[in-house]
DNA sequence: CGGCACTTTGACTAGAATCAAGGTGCGTGG
DNA sequence: CCACGCACCTTGATTCTAGTCAAAGTGCCG
């Protein structure tokens, strides 16, 4: 578990972000870009592999994801983890414990990522000054919410093949919105391992539980990754509508 | 499922609820207290067993539950249930729904419930004039987020035995605080096909948990509830440090 | 070439689901 | 007042899903 790598003073200004090309976030008016680009103190870079936010800690920052995989996760004191959900492009981090004090959850990059850094002190100025952002900022918590919950019904009452194809699916669409697999064929960046952690299942299992989803076609483990090969077929498997996600804000 | 019962007008004003006076909450200035008086246009009362809000639903309200229990759930088309998360007096309910359309799980009430009505369109004029009241509401949103980050640890990776504590040590401190328990020995208002349904467990497994839990002494299954016998004992098992809760806001 | 991280497979075990009954307490209607 | 239905809890037997153990395969890097 490598430690975050120096902090990259060639930020990328808000002004041009390459996230808000995408149509799949709400555009800003010019006053609220340059709140957010005089908010933003910095840019980071870590390693995959690499701990961003740690449990236990107080931390005064904020992060957007500006690049990369990441996940969320918890452990239990005799090493047993679960993971929570998972962060890509957009994403903001950080903001339970921005506003709770204490993070109660660690985030780990699965690969290179690039975060926006933002003062958690300078919050308060954000809820007095931009009612807008602030309402999205509560708009992206209760997204997280809602994340959490279908992931809470696939754990509890979906099998162990639903489940693996939920979360496949899951991942896919949100990638998929974010337009990660555009260029070149990209794979999911996950282990076995984060699958079975993010399934509460053994590693045992899991393999043998993804190996029927490749027998099926559905998809193809290869490189360190996963290659969705039937989107409709995993979400059929798994029983779930898929993502029905409007615009969304970010900051 | 019965329905909801009559909307009950003869309302607790806001400067006198009685919620307020626990020092679990956090105070209002009197400007804020000013604003959520004229916010609340309503009370609801419905009986234990109705359904307060479903998926799918466009609801045009938003709610704060004055008194009683309820729970969150969502089903698969098979009849599968999950509940993700328990209701209690103080919290906010149908917030995702008003912030993002569509509701996306249900909530039912345990026993008897009073709500607070609140309008939705009205909530922009929060977070317009009332940044300290945003603050809270998106802190109200990342509590919830983390209590199902804890849940999701429960399922995902803990036994049996150990989640079963975990959920009832977790509802008796939620109770606790609120000082639901001090007048008569009240019993936290589930059945075991609840606990099965929070657990992701069958019913009869649940029962053979319970049990042992019953049988070390940690709680007794009564009257149409549980009754917690030794708290500590329950936190001991299920290896979970308990609720770490600062005063909290509520709306 | 050896080590390491990750995947794969088979054999065995354990934990949880399912099946099947029966028990308890309560409210309702004959 | 009793009988019946109903909702909920309890228990034992059986089945099956998932965990554990053990070992070996693959690809990559130093």
């Amino acid at each position: 578990m490598n430690e975050m790598t120096a902090r990259n003073e060639k930020r990328t200004p808000c002004e041009s972000c390459p996230l808000r090309k995408l149509d799949h976030f709400r555009a800003f008016t010019g006053e609220e870009l340059a709140f957010v680009s005089q908010f933003k103190t910095g840019e980071l870079a870590v390693d995959g592999g690499a701990t961003i936010l740690v449990e236990g800690a107080h931390s005064a920052h904020l992060f957007t994801v500006l690049s990369g995989w990441g996940f969320r996760y918890k452990m239990l004191d005799d090493g047993r983890r679960q993971i929570l959900n998972y962060v890509m492009p957009g994403d903001l981090i950080g903001l339970q414990g921005s506003l709770m004090g204490e993070m109660q959850h660690s985030i780990e990059a699965l690969s290179p990522v690039t975060l926006c850094v933002f003062e958690r002190g300078k919050l308060n100025r954000l809820f007095e000054n931009y009612p807008e952002l602030a309402y999205d900022l509560t708009w992206i918590a209760a997204r997280e919410e809602r994340i959490l919950d279908e992931n809470l019904l696939s754990i509890g009452r979906r099998s162990a093949l639903e489940r693996a194809a939920y979360l496949i699916a899951f991942l896919y669409q949100r990638a998929e919105v974010l337009d990660l697999f555009s260029n070149s064929r990209v794979a999911i960046p996950i282990s076995q391992q984060h699958v079975a952690d993010t399934l509460g299942l053994s590693i045992v299992h899991t393999n043998k539980t993804l190996k029927k989803l490749a027998e099926r076609g559905l998809i193809r483990w290869a490189e360190k990754g996963c290659n969705v090969r039937d989107i409709d077929g995993l979400l059929a498997v798994s029983g779930w509508e898929g993502l029905r996600e409007p615009k969304r804000p970010f900051i």
